[in-house]
DNA sequence: CTCCCGTTGTTCAAATTCGAACCAAGGTGT
DNA sequence: ACACCTTGGTTCGAATTTGAACAACGGGAG
C-alpha cells in the first residue's frame, strides 16, 4: 500500500458516467435554451420560474421557495423575477404573514404564455431525451438522480 | 382520436427523470463551482480547459477542437483561454499546418495547477455523484446518457 | 419586554456567457 | 487564375449570474 494518500481517480465506467452528465447536461441546455428564446422569447431560467408558479396553489410563491425550486442564487431570482414583472407575466405582491416576504405571483398573461411556451419545450425534451431512452432507463435515471439530488440538498444547507 | 394534436405530455416517471436530472445538474455544478475556486482558484469551465489540454497527445489542441470537447459557445473559450494565458496555466501557439489556426497549449504551471486540483474535486465528484449510485446504475446512467449525447451531438452540427 | 441572531429580499460590482458581426484564410469549381 | 462559399478565431455589446454587503424584520432566550 501506498503511504501517501493517491485518491481514488476514476475508472473507464465511472468517467463515462461522469462525461456523459455533463456533456449531456450542456448540449441539452444549449439546445433547450436555444428553442425557448426562438419560440417563445423566453430563457430557461424564466420558462421554469413560470412552471413552478404555475403549478403551486395559488400560481404564487415566496421568493425563497421559488429560489430553492429552482436552484439559483437569491439575487439571480430577483433579477429574473423583475425581468418578468417587466414582460407582465409575474407580478410582485407583499406577503401578509410576513413584512419582508415577497410573493412571486404568475398573472394570466404569464399563464397564456406559459400554455404557448408549454407544448414546444415538452416535445424537445421528449425528443432529446425521454424518448431517446427505455422505460428501465428512465426508471433508474429517475431513482439515480433522485438520491443525488437528495444528498446534495442536504449538506448544501448548512 | 382528438382533432387538435394535444402534445404527449410528461407522466410521473418521465417528469421524475427529467426534474431529477435538471435539479441535480444545477446543484452538483453548483457544488463543484464553489469547492473549485475555494480550493484552486479556478471555474469549473477552466478546469475542464486544462483537464482536457492534459489528455490531448501533446498537451495541446486546436481552439475548435477543444470548443467542441467542453461544448461551448467560441467566443466563450476564447475568453476563457484569455483568462488562463494570464493566469500562465495556457499559452497561445499559432498552427503550423493552417495560418489561421491557434493552438492552446498547457504550460508547465497548468500542468502543476491541475495536478493539485484534481484531486479534490475528483473526490468531490465521488462523494456527490459516483459513490452515492450503485455499480449497475452507474451503468445505466453512462449508457443512457452517452446516448443522449450522441442523440444531440448529430442534429446540433447543422 | 429587550438583546441577539437568523432570515428575507435587494443592490452592487465583477465575472462570465452568448450570438452576431467581422476579418482573414482555406478550398472548390470553372 | 478567379469568384465564391466555408472555416477558424476574435471582437463587440447585451444579458445573465454570482457572492458579498446591506437594511429591515422575526423570533426566541433570558
Amino acid at each position: 500500500m501506498s503511504t501517501l494518500n493517491e485518491p481514488r481517480w476514476l475508472d473507464q465506467d465511472e468517467m463515462a458516467a461522469w462525461r456523459g452528465f455533463v456533456v449531456a447536461s450542456n448540449l441539452l441546455n444549449r439546445r433547450l435554451e436555444r428553442q425557448l428564446k426562438d419560440d417563445s422569447g423566453l430563457s430557461h431560467q424564466q420558462y421554469e420560474i413560470l412552471v413552478h408558479l404555475s403549478a403551486a396553489p395559488a400560481g404564487s410563491l415566496r421568493m425563497t421557495e421559488l429560489a430553492d425550486k429552482l436552484v439559483t442564487s437569491k439575487s439571480g431570482l430577483t433579477y429574473q423575477v423583475t425581468q418578468l414583472e417587466r414582460m407582465g407575466l409575474v407580478a410582485r405582491r407583499s406577503c401578509p404573514s410576513d413584512v419582508r416576504g415577497v410573493i412571486a405571483e404568475l398573472t394570466d398573461q404569464g399563464r397564456e404564455t406559459l400554455r404557448q411556451a408549454a407544448p414546444g419545450h415538452v416535445a424537445l425534451v421528449r425528443e432529446l431525451l425521454i424518448d431517446v431512452l427505455t422505460r428501465e432507463q428512465l426508471a433508474v435515471l429517475a431513482e439515480g438522480l433522485g438520491q443525488v439530488s437528495a444528498r446534495l440538498r442536504l449538506d448544501d444547507t448548512p
